[in-house]
DNA sequence: TTTTACTTCGTTTTT
DNA sequence: CGAAGTAAAA
């Protein structure tokens, strides 16, 4: 008996098919990630496969990690020689090595979403675009668009003739790109572009990797875009061993770019292509999978596939429908205690997904109210927060002096009285000079109209000089705790704003814990590839397994997970299928809703829970919609509920009631933290299941003598204590007098 | 240069 | 409604 029996027939197919290329049609829950590894342990084990000459790429890091983890249990020997990782991750490394034949320096940062908004408001600016007709944002997705179909600047110019608008675009496009080379910096696009670019210009560099990648695997394979489609047909152009696992029904990211027709039009591109579909559902009951089935049915184009399940027909779907937000709210919260409470379910059984990532407020707040523990994956980017920004703008700074947003980011914060025309002078010298903003400020001295400014100037140029040096030698958490004692970032955060200080602070911890972590797991601790790992981490790469709590997120985070009991909120029309795809002139748009919530239906395995709201506070503004048309789809005797017959409103149909519950906002009493990324909701010192209010005792109390970890000993002169923590005055004997928080400080009595 | 008060605008979805 | 950006005042 051998590990491949356990698999059905077209599994074992498709992992005995190891040459050629090979089309994968795997419905939701037909065990593909298992196909995935077992083939990689197969091509090993049985083949003969050198590890070192396989691919498997992904698109999260969680998924990427998960399926290292498989792959190492299963895979006798040499697993950790088989390249696992996500397309931006790939592209990344590959960068490192050879992006210096493209004209860039190896030492290239990546910038953000942030970042790119700053860059494009700049060369808006410049090109002096009327941002009431054409947004920052237009042009800038206009962009990403162009470069997910590998269309360069001056290609999108000639498609442009004609075009006024589309026109402006380009010269955005070019002077946009030019801004980046000359920060040596790439956005996220710019990793597929550029890695595009370096197969194609450099032959000997395309040789090398189609030699190491002999077999390559892709997983989500209907959310690729053209790029990734480029890069991965590259590479395995020579072998042609490439496995493509994907799912039509699937593909939700259209938005981003992702191509459908890459999975579609896939035998045409590879005529000899084998195709297997997996069509044996594991994991959802009957009748969860009937009413999968039956709304995915009304989509056209798609390739015709039907699941099945050997497992019971299950409960039926619930259906509800409430007077607005709050109650449904209210609802899904009671019936997940329920459930806890009859030991039907853990709260870590139960997810609740929507739509857009606005409509988890008013679910958090209930649960906020009830004491449920949760956790909402996605929302701000942890990394995005301004506090961790800040420092990361340090950091980028000291690393790499050449990212000129990273140092006009942190010239005055804190406040050094450096204003605008300050910067604006420095960069037109550094503009004239073709230098960077950095080097232009370390030559202040030749910048003439600069005047009294000059004197704000010379500390912190001096400052940052001092971090250079001793980032020679210090590891990252030193050199973080070095910045902010340096700069006294703690009372800079209290200043801006006393109230947010405290979640500033913690959020800053768990950055630290996070850097910590990094020197923990890797032996050579490189700050640039801390940075880097950094920016490329997305909200669900957070999402840890064991936990046991509700999980909130979009529909879109959602897909590749699967909970026992889920609940999909706010099935309305207008909010889901959203207003823009109703009002679309292109059906396709209503199709992608439509498989979003065919992704939705199928993460759950037993119990699906569908409710919607008649009015619901959007924008400040009550709205009324009728229930979503998708829930119209579902035949009646799948649910337990007959929803009321969508039709267009009419005056006098609802009547919207006073709402008297008094607001709850989660920051003011949240027994966990939520926030945009997890392991965030933990507290020094405050394990799960405590209440934030219940502050720990202090061991020491004021003129205790104590030590610090790196100001060494000294007395408590004060301790004031405050919603969620103490803060805690002490004189110390080197440091002199230094204001802190309890959990963040870790001071030890002597 | 910094702070404050007022206006505007947005909601899909994110690696 | 709330965040974020802008104009005016200090």
């Amino acid at each position: 008996m051998s590990i491949y029996d356990t698999l059905n027939k077209e599994q074992k197919e498709a992992v005995l098919t190891t040459e050629g290329p090979l089309l994968l049609l795997a419905g939701a829950g037909s065990g593909k990630t298992r196909v995935l590894t077992h083939r990689i342990a197969y091509l090993i084990d049985q083949m003969g496969v050198n590890p070192w000459n396989i691919l498997a790429i992904t698109f999260t890091n969680k998924a990427a990690g998960e399926m290292r983890e498989r792959v190492d249990q299963i895979v006798g020997f040499g697993a950790d020689q088989v390249w696992v990782s996500t397309f931006h991750s790939t592209c990344v490394r590959i960068l490192r090595r050879y992006i210096d034949k493209l004209g860039y320096d190896n030492h290239f940062t990546i910038y953000d979403t942030d970042d790119q908004k700053s860059i494009i408001k700049d060369v808006c600016k410049r090109q002096m675009i009327d941002t009431k007709t054409l947004k920052e944002r237009s042009v800038l997705s206009a962009i990403s668009s162009a470069k997910n179909e590998l269309l360069s600047p001056t290609e999108y110019e000639l498609q442009a003739m004609g075009d006024f608008q589309k026109k402006k675009i380009a010269a955005c496009y070019k002077e946009y790109q030019r801004e980046l080379k000359k920060s040596n910096a790439l956005d996220f696009d710019d990793l597929l572009v550029m890695t595009v670019e370096l197969l194609k210009s450099c032959p000997e560099v395309l040789n090398q990797y189609q030699e190491r990648f002999r077999y390559i695997m892709v997983d989500e394979y209907q959310d690729t875009n053209t790029a990734q489609f480029e890069l991965i047909r590259l590479l395995a152009d020579k072998y042609r061993n490439l496995c493509v696992v994907g799912d039509d029904d699937q593909s939700i990211y259209k938005f981003r770019g992702a191509n459908i027709r890459n999975i579609l039009d896939y035998e045409k591109v590879y005529p000899e292509a084998k195709v297997i579909k997996l069509e044996q559902n594991y994991r959802s009951t009957g009748n969860i999978l009937d009413v999968a089935n039956a709304v995915i049915r009304n989509n056209r184009g798609r390739k015709e596939k039907t699941l099945w399940t050997a497992k019971e027909q299950g409960s039926r779907i619930h259906f509800r429908q409430f007077d607005n937000g709050y109650e449904e709210a209210e609802y899904i919260s009671d019936d997940i205690a329920a459930l806890v409470r009859k030991g039907q379910a853990h709260y870590g059984d139960c997810a609740i997904l929507y739509r857009t990532n606005a409509q988890s407020r008013a679910l958090e707040e209930r649960l906020v109210v009830d004491g449920m523990p949760y956790k909402v994956v996605g929302g701000i980017n942890f990394y995005a927060r301004r506090e961790i920004k800040d420092i990361l703008a340090y950091l980028k700074t000291i690393d790499n002096g050449r990212d000129d947003l990273a140092v006009k980011r942190i010239i005055n914060v804190p406040k050094r009285g450096i204003g605008n025309a300050t910067l604006d002078k420095i960069q037109s010298y550094a503009d004239m000079r073709g230098i960077t903003f950095y080097q232009a400020l370390e030559q202040m001295d030749q910048i003439t109209s600069l005047g009294r400014a000059a004197s704000k100037l010379e500390p912190f140029v001096k400052m940052i000089q001092v971090f250079k040096a001793k980032a020679k030698y210090y590891g990252i958490v030193d050199m973080i705790h070095e910045i902010m004692d340096t700069i006294d970032y703690g009372a800079y955060l209290q200043d801006l704003d006393d109230d947010d200080a405290n979640d500033r602070m913690e959020n800053v911890e768990e950055f630290l814990n996070r850097a910590v972590f990094y020197e923990q797991t890797h032996d050579e601790i490189s700050l640039s590839e801390f940075l880097e790992e950094i920016a490329l981490v997305a909200d669900i790469d957070s999402l840890e397994n064991g936990a046991d709590r509700i999980v909130l997120m979009t529909l879109h985070s959602a897909k590749g997970l699967e909970f026992p009991c889920v609940y999909l909120a706010g099935m309305e029309d207008g909010l889901f299928p959203s207003y823009m795809c109703i009002s679309s002139d292109d059906p396709g748009d209503l199709e992608e809703e439509r498989r979003l919530a065919y992704v939705g239906i199928t993460r759950a395995q037993e119990e699906l829970t569908l409710t919607c709201a008649r009015s619901r506070m959007i924008r400040g503004e009550n709205q009324y919609n009728p229930v979503s048309r998708f829930v119209q789809e579902i035949p009646r005797e799948l649910m337990d509920n007959t929803p009321p017959q969508t039709r267009a409103m009419e005056p006098g149909d609802f009547r919207p009631k006073a709402i008297l519950r008094p607001r709850v906002t989660p920051k003011e009493n949240k027994p966990y933290i939520a926030q945009g990324i997890g392991g965030l909701n933990k507290i020094a010192g405050i394990t799960k299941g405590d209440s934030m209010e219940t502050l720990g005792e202090l061991e020491y109390r004021e003129g205790d003598r104590v030590r610090h970890l790196k100001y060494g000993e000294g007395t408590v002169l004060q301790i004031a204590k405050e919603p969620r923590d103490y803060k805690v005055t002490v004189t110390f004997e080197k440091a002199g007098q230094k204001i802190m928080y309890a959990s963040f400080a870790k001071l030890k009595k002597v």
